[in-house]
This record gives structure tokens, C-alpha cells and sequence, in this order.
DNA sequence: AATCTGTTGACTGTTGACAGTCGGCATCGG
DNA sequence: CCGATGCCGACTGTCAACAGTCAACAGATT
């Protein structure tokens, strides 16, 4: 009488979907910098215990998202201008070695093609502010695995968090920063084939956006 | 009838002791790629409960250290050669962002100097292969912390302790690459100050020294 | 009034125990 | 001989409870 085929379970533990959670609310700002998080108030909140909860939280405080305050407690991290510029900075050469690579590499074309479609989507989604973030999320992303080089992806998304909550907090008066037009000419530079030029094209897109953000 | 002032307690929680004793035990080989962790041998082994363990355990997974295989169990993360390759192309990118913004800085002089006296203690140690490896580490991440970037020097020691563990599983023979000859050009060719030539000199010692780790 | 001293409440740090899952082995039926 | 089934041991996942620490406050002592 089974309608659908047995499909797979789902085997995601407490502990993951609690990090899950936890980051969307942090990175979305359901809770502002500076905000207290305490682990028996998540533990109710979500429906476990504190053990789990604690280890979701510690996951955060490496991923940069939340930082201990007096006697252990967390609070969700505030980034100062100076930071916001050096994370771009890192975003920057990260993502430079990113296009470098797909340049030098023999898929470049599809690559192009690939990233086209993820500039594309972001003017689809421009009017509901977290959707867009997401794509543009997802267009840097796609840039470092689309370099082959596994590490720089996973040095990438340890920023993911912070780069996330920076833009959520301060981008919604700057939302242009996510336009498909700011994100264009570094495909098109990707293209063209010059690395030197593609990675300029790069540095200023984060450079503006750093600026911007950092207000 | 204290002969020494009171000076301050330490404060460091066990969760945090056990990080770094069990960070140093996969570091230094003690637990050979592959090796299964246990949480209970650990906790056992430490003296410690096993929660402890799970917290610091996660902590080395987040670093890269171990890995979760078959239902959970965490083992010593073993790295491919291109994922050493890749591992110190990124290095490459992050510490010629360091190289560039210390170049780029008024205090290039003290940075130099300092950076100098790195570089003699990579010879004075270079009988005790753990001290050496020490050094080495100490010098890339002084490089990065002169560069004044602090999201730099945290996205940089995201990946010490894979760069360590590379270094330590294959780098006993290759002792010359920690040499102080093959780091003195580098700071030779920050403070000539010609940002393109001293990120070349960086790139060149980070390719030859994935390519024999990655042997 | 100023200062010291318990006390209380709100936290995190740490632990031991329970529950669930899986691989491997023995067992049983063909 | 072979496959299915049920048990056993070794794990991790999760939880509830205990212990320790600190800030803030109230009260006692000068």
C-alpha cells in the first residue's frame, strides 16, 4: 500500500541539526552581536539537552561566530571595521588563488558557464534580502570549488560564517554589492583569460565590498 | 614565609588540556594516520570523562586533524599527496597576502628583524626534529602575524595542524627544508620591497616543499 | 557611611549512566 | 553447504544531575 518507494533516513544527529540552528539563527540576526547565549536557555528552546547544545555552541566559537565573554559565557561576535576589512582581505586571496586556478585550468569554459548561471540566479532572487544573500554566498563558493583545490574550498567556508553575519548585519542598504553587474566582469576577466587581470577585478570587487560593509 | 610572590592561577579548563594533549599526540605521530580514537580509551587514558573527550575530539575534527569514519568513529586524518599540494597552495596564497602587507607597511624594518631572528632559531635547532618543525611553524605564523591581518593569522592557524601533521609524517628526511637557508630569501626579498618578487621567492619555497612532503 | 562578609541565584564545567546502532559470530533451518 | 536470524560486544549519541565559580546583594561591624 506504500504510495512512494522506501527512500533513506535521515541519520543527521541532534548535534548537527542543532549547529544548523544555532548558525542560521546567529548568521541571519535573530540574535545581534552581543547577545548572550546561554546553553540551558538553547537546550529548552530547542528541545535538548545541554551537552548538545555545548558542542553546536563550541562549533560556532570556531567557526568565528560567537566568542567567550566573562566566566565562559558566549555572546555572539561583533566584527569591528578593521576586521570586516581583513576578512576581505583573506576573502580576497583566497578566492584570487581561486581564479587563478580555473584560469590556468583545461575546463575553464565550463567553469565560465557554471558561474554565469550563479550570477544569473542573483538577480532572480534580488528582493528577498536572504534568498540574494544566499546566492551570493553561493557564487563565491562555487568559485573555490570550481578550482579544484579542496583545501582552499574548506579554508573558504571557515569565513562563510563571518562573511555571512557581516553582510546580513550591515548589507541590506547595500544590496547593489550583490548585484549581478558587480558580479559579471569577474566571470567575464575569468574568461578572457588573464590572470592578472582577473585577479585585479577580483581585489577591487572585495575592496568595494569591504568598504561598503565596513561603514 | 613564601619565597615566591602569589602569581596568577591557572585557569585553563580540562577540556582545554585535553585539546592539546591529544592536538600534540596526533601532531608529533604519536597516533599514526588511520588509527581509530576511542572516546573511552581517551577518556580513560586522560583521566578524564568522556564529554571532555568529545569536546576536544570535535575540535581536532574542525581542524582537520581527524576524520569520522564508519558509525561515528573518529580516526587520524591521513592526507593525499594533492591534498598536500593543495594544502600549500593556500598557505602559498595566505602568507603572500602577509608578504605583500608587510611590504606595504611602515614597520617593515622591525618586522624584518624579527623575522631575522626566526630564521637563526631554525638553525639552532635543527638537531631535535620537533623543536625544528616548531621553529618552521613559528616562523610561517610570525610572518602572518606581522602582517597585522588578525583574520589572516586565525585563517592561517586553521590549517597549522595539517601543515604539522605533514611535515612531522614526512618530513623527517627533508630536514633541508626547514633549513635557515631555505627561509633567509624570503625575508631577504621582503626587505629589497618588491612585493611581485618576494611573493615568487614565498611560492617557490611553498612548491618545492609540498612537492617533496608529497612524495 | 564605609567596608567586610555571608548568602543567593545564574551560569558553565564535568561527570556517570542509559539508550541506540552496527559488525561479527554463533545458531538454526533448508 | 548456505542463507537467514538472533545474540553479544563495542562503540557513539544523548541526557540529567552534581560541583564549582562568580556577580550582586543584604546584613553585620566598625
Amino acid at each position: 500500500m506504500a504510495t512512494e518507494p522506501l527512500t533513506s533516513l535521515d541519520r543527521s544527529t541532534l548535534r548537527e541539526r542543532a549547529l544548523d540552528a544555532l548558525r542560521y539563527a546567529v548568521t541571519s540576526g535573530q540574535y545581534r552581536p552581543g547577545d548572550h547565549l546561554g546553553e540551558v536557555e538553547l537546550a529548552g528552546r530547542l528541545g535538548v539537552s545541554r551537552g548538545t547544545v555545548r558542542e553546536a555552541l563550541r562549533h560556532l566559537q570556531q567557526e568565528g561566530l560567537v566568542t567567550p565573554s566573562a566566566r565562559g559565557m558566549l555572546r555572539v561576535r561583533a566584527y569591528t571595521s578593521t576586521e570586516i576589512r581583513e576578512l576581505f582581505q583573506v576573502r580576497a586571496a583566497l578566492e584570487g588563488l581561486a581564479v587563478r586556478l580555473i584560469i590556468a585550468s583545461p575546463q575553464r569554459d565550463t567553469a565560465v558557464t557554471a558561474l554565469r548561471h550563479a550570477v544569473a540566479r542573483l538577480d532572480e532572487r534580488h528582493r528577498d534580502f536572504i534568498a540574494h544573500v544566499d546566492a551570493d554566498m553561493a557564487f563565491h563558493l562555487l568559485l573555490c570549488e570550481l578550482s579544484g583545490n579542496s583545501m582552499l574550498t574548506t579554508s573558504w567556508q571557515q569565513l562563510a560564517g563571518r562573511i555571512r553575519t557581516t553582510v546580513m548585519a550591515r548589507g541590506e542598504e547595500q544590496t547593489t554589492l550583490m548585484s549581478g553587474g558587480y558580479h559579471a566582469p569577474i566571470v567575464d576577466a575569468i574568461e578572457a583569460g588573464d590572470a592578472g587581470t582577473a585577479v585585479d577585478v577580483l581585489q577591487q570587487h572585495m575592496e568595494r565590498a569591504a568598504e561598503r560593509l565596513a561603514a
